[in-house]
DNA sequence: TAGTTTTAAGTTTTT
DNA sequence: CTTAAAACTA
């Protein structure tokens, strides 16, 4: 048999991991070893060579851009990887549940609610409560799902102690239940539910699935491995792929002994690791190694740097944030623009071998940054520098209210029992229809309608309370049915859908609300001329007629000029985004559940963007799986990154965050830290990141000027008085006693003088010989970087 | 009740 | 500084 040119391209850690069978495989894979290669090279190897059926193929991820990536790459090795289910495992579960729905008292025509929509729900539930602890419940009901636990789980205690969290849970669930629709949680968990409650239905997706890989496994969770655990039968084989230092998801539930613990999980598992980094220069690599390092509780692995190598990584000091987005909108520009060299001769670099030479483009460029919030200063001064940019990820599109607004409609449509929706949207704008109406409308539902089998129908409710209210809410609650029913008008029930057409019933009248409302879009302000709108197709006439019809549109319109237009831009995008659904209510289920799962928008550059391409502005967490010739990462600053509230395992997950961040860096990596930061529009003193003093200080070169503290041995104190973030030495025993004598790099001797508990652990306060007294918050007196000159 | 004003609170990270 | 929630007035 000869090797398929395929697999030719593959080192042999690789080749292994993809010609591997029988037995559960775990690969460790670094950060830049091909994971993605060598994921999408075993689907092809499995089909072609194999003969596997590439509809019994399963694979997971957990981006839909991911799973795009991954069934593009697939198929051009081989066409028929277009038939193997790849999705999300979001998208999975409510694949699964359309289906199999039924065996759980589900209608095959829920609705997913967000985690907005939860709160709302938790909140008719919970109505004395105030709303921040409505979310926090709702956000541990959420946690409760990702750890596969049920409202009479005994650990649930580990979740939420409170003695009442059990009921509010249940009760929850039941409402949840009630109206018919599910959350993000329920995706995963309801399947295994189905699942473990049916055998039978076990062994059909058992006989299906023949295969199943996950990518990214060191961010599922607990509901997921129960998922997958119930998916693989004896003969099922299971791959999954992941980096134990990427982890970045614990805060939403995942949990790192998935992989840790996988061997233990599927027994008899073998573990390939891929420890070639073909993405980053070395000294980026040993960089973001040196911080992951200490982290304790980790696989471990070497990275061996296959460009060998390169830039050394440059730190630099900065006064503020100010100055902060100048320098990277400098080094920016010069990298694309060159300023003319003043001497004579080409002032070539040596470049690293298989560095990029000449100028660079915007699109090798990324800017990192911790939270969102901090894309702000980067925007602006982009835009005064006229530097092309795209922001990832903050654009939040599907949460704006108007957009929320319109989809609530169409949700109520679908689901006439979701009375989260319909109290959203009912009284939008004001129809003289408050609580007391609302509620008895919802009363009536859940009491009324238990005698005609019209149970939870909201509408139904609606219909035959109607007499009995006053004018001004009778007219109200008519008006609001009269516009679902013209939107409902436009959408052919499922039954009827005649052969060729997906855009159907009155496209004419259609095509006069889209004008309309594209004139109303146009109105204030010039657009500029991009592409013309393509709605009026399939399912847009619905949504627009909805738009208009409901009055919401002229809500927004009417209620806040400045950003009313915009707001009808937004209705209309969405709008258009609906014309490639068919007009029919399961299109309509379809558009709906694209949105939920998948809120990502697409934006390529446009017109001379498309040459020298744009600057990426993005959060580190959403780098995940990316990479750049050339990284900034910006703020790193203790309190910013990692967050001063942080400590323990969320510190190390911290700790992870930054070594995903930096080894997205092909060629160049650059960090900055500011002395000052405008926080809640007050400017705060900031001090380097903790990470900075792990730093391997070999691999980096620094700009600017250092503050005090900064050292080539460690960060050990900065500026004077407040909590001290790193103990400077561990006492003999690891614990503190009064007394204890210490010994700091800059300080010199000093003795313990008093110990205090905090919420991060005890504060020590030091008395040295150079007569100053510090604080410090000691956290790592036990860790093994915590030693330096410990004198006992 | 609806709409307005004042006050407080808060900023992670996402399917 | 921006946003959301409570408090207040017409």
């Amino acid at each position: 048999m000869t090797t398929p040119p395929y697999l030719e391209a593959l080192n042999p850690e690789q080749r292994a991991a993809v010609l591997h069978t029988g037995k559960p495989l775990l690969i460790l894979a670094g950060a830049g070893s091909g994971k993605t290669r060598v994921i999408t090279t075993k689907i092809a190897w499995l089909i072609r060579e194999q003969g596997l059926d590439p509809r019994s193929i399963l694979a997971v991820t957990f981006t839909n851009k991911a799973a795009r990536e991954m069934a593009d790459r697939a198929r051009l090795i081989d066409d028929r990887a277009g038939f193997a289910m790849l999705r999300t495992f979001h998208s999975f579960g409510a694949w699964f549940l359309r289906r199999n729905g039924n065996l759980g008292g589900l209608p095959s025509n829920f609705v997913i609610y967000d985690d907005d929509d939860s709160v709302a729900l938790l909140a008719t539930l919970l109505p004395d409560l105030p709303k921040a602890t409505v979310k926090q419940t709702a956000h541990a009901i959420a946690r409760a799902k990702d750890y596969f636990l049920s409202p009479d789980d005994p650990e649930l205690a580990l979740i939420d102690h409170r003695k009442e969290f059990r009921r509010i849970y249940a009760q929850y669930e039941e409402r949840l239940a009630q109206i018919g629709n599910v959350d993000f949680g329920d995706l995963i968990k309801k399947p295994v539910d189905i699942l473990r409650a049916n055998p039978e239905v076990t062994q059909r997706f058992r006989d299906r699935f023949r295969v199943i890989m996950v990518d990214e496994y060191q961010d599922s969770n607990i509901a997921q491995f129960e998922l997958l655990k119930t998916l693989c039968g004896p003969s099922t084989y299971i791959c999954v792929v992941g980096d134990d230092d990427q982890s970045i998801y614990r805060f939403r539930g995942a949990e790192v002994r998935n992989i840790l613990e996988f061997p233990d999980r599927f027994a008899g598992a073998d573990i390939i690791r891929l420890e070639r980094n073909y993405r980053s220069f070395s000294p980026i690599l040993d960089l973001a190694s040196s911080v992951v390092d200490h982290n304790e509780g980790r696989l471990g692995k070497t990275l061996v740097a296959h460009r060998g190598p390169g830039k050394t990584p440059t730190l630099a000091f900065l006064p503020d944030q100010d100055a902060e987005a100048a320098f990277c909108a400098e080094l920016i520009e010069n990298s694309v623009n060159p300023p003319k060299a003043g001497n004579a001769g080409k002032h070539k670099e040596a470049a690293p071998p298989g560095a990029q030479t000449g100028r660079a483009l915007y699109s090798d460029w990324a800017i990192l940054y911790r939270t969102n919030a901090q894309s702000l200063g980067f925007e602006t001064e982009f835009l005064r520098r006229r530097i092309p940019y795209r922001v990832v990820g903050s654009l939040k599109f599907y949460e704006r209210e108007e957009i929320k607004d319109a989809l609530a409609l169409l949700s109520f449509l679908v689901n006439p029992r979701d009375e989260i929706a319909f109290r959203r949207v009912v009284n939008k704008p004001t129809r003289g229809v408050g609580p007391a109406t609302v509620d008895r409308i919802v009363g009536e539902a859940t009491i009324g309608g238990i005698t005609d089998g019209s149970a939870g129908d909201i509408a139904e409710a609606a219909r035959r309370i109607m007499p009995a209210l006053s004018a001004k809410a009778h007219s109200g609650v008519a008006a609001f049915f009269k516009a679902l029913d013209g939107g409902l008008f436009l959408l052919t029930p499922d039954d009827a859908v005649p052969e060729n057409s997906n855009t159907t019933g009155g496209k004419s009248a259609g095509n006069k609300a889209v004008e309309k409302l594209e004139k109303h879009s146009k109105k204030g302000r010039k657009r500029d001329g991009g592409n013309p709108l393509a709605a009026g197709e399939g399912l847009s006439p619905c949504v627009v007629r909805l738009i208009e019809d409901s009055g919401i549109g002229e809500y927004h319109l009417t209620h806040d000029d400045i950003t009313g237009q915009q707001r009808i831009a937004n209705l209309q995008e969405l709008a258009n985004a609906a014309s490639i659904y068919p007009a029919t209510h399961s299109g309509l289920l379809e558009f709906l559940e694209h949105i939920e799962l998948d809120r990502s928008i697409e934006q390529g550059p446009a017109g001379d963007e498309e040459e020298r391409g744009v600057v990426t502005l993005i959060t580190v967490h959403n780098t995940k799986g990316l990479e750049f010739h050339r990284v900034i990462m910006t703020g790193i600053e203790q309190g910013v990154f990692p967050r001063d509230d942080k400590n323990g395992d969320d510190l190390e997950e911290e700790r992870r965050l930054f070594y995903v961040g930096a080894t997205r860096a092909m060629d160049e990596l650059y960090l900055t830290s500011c002395a000052m930061r405008r926080m809640f529009g007050r400017t705060m003193p900031m001090e380097p990141s903790l990470f900075l003093g792990e730093a391997d200080k070999k691999a980096l070169r620094v700009l600017g000027k250092a503050p005090y503290g900064f050292t080539k041995r460690g960060v050990a104190s900065y500026g004077s008085g407040g909590v001290q973030t790193k103990a400077p030495v561990a006492s003999s025993d690891g614990r503190w006693k009064v007394g204890d004598r210490v010994f700091h790099d800059d300080q010199g001797y000093g003795a313990v003088m008093e110990i205090r508990e905090s919420d991060e652990g005890p504060v020590i306060r030091v008395k040295f010989e150079t007569g100053k007294d510090i604080r410090f918050l000691s956290l790592h007196q036990s860790s093994k970087y915590t030693k330096i000159g410990n004198d006992a």
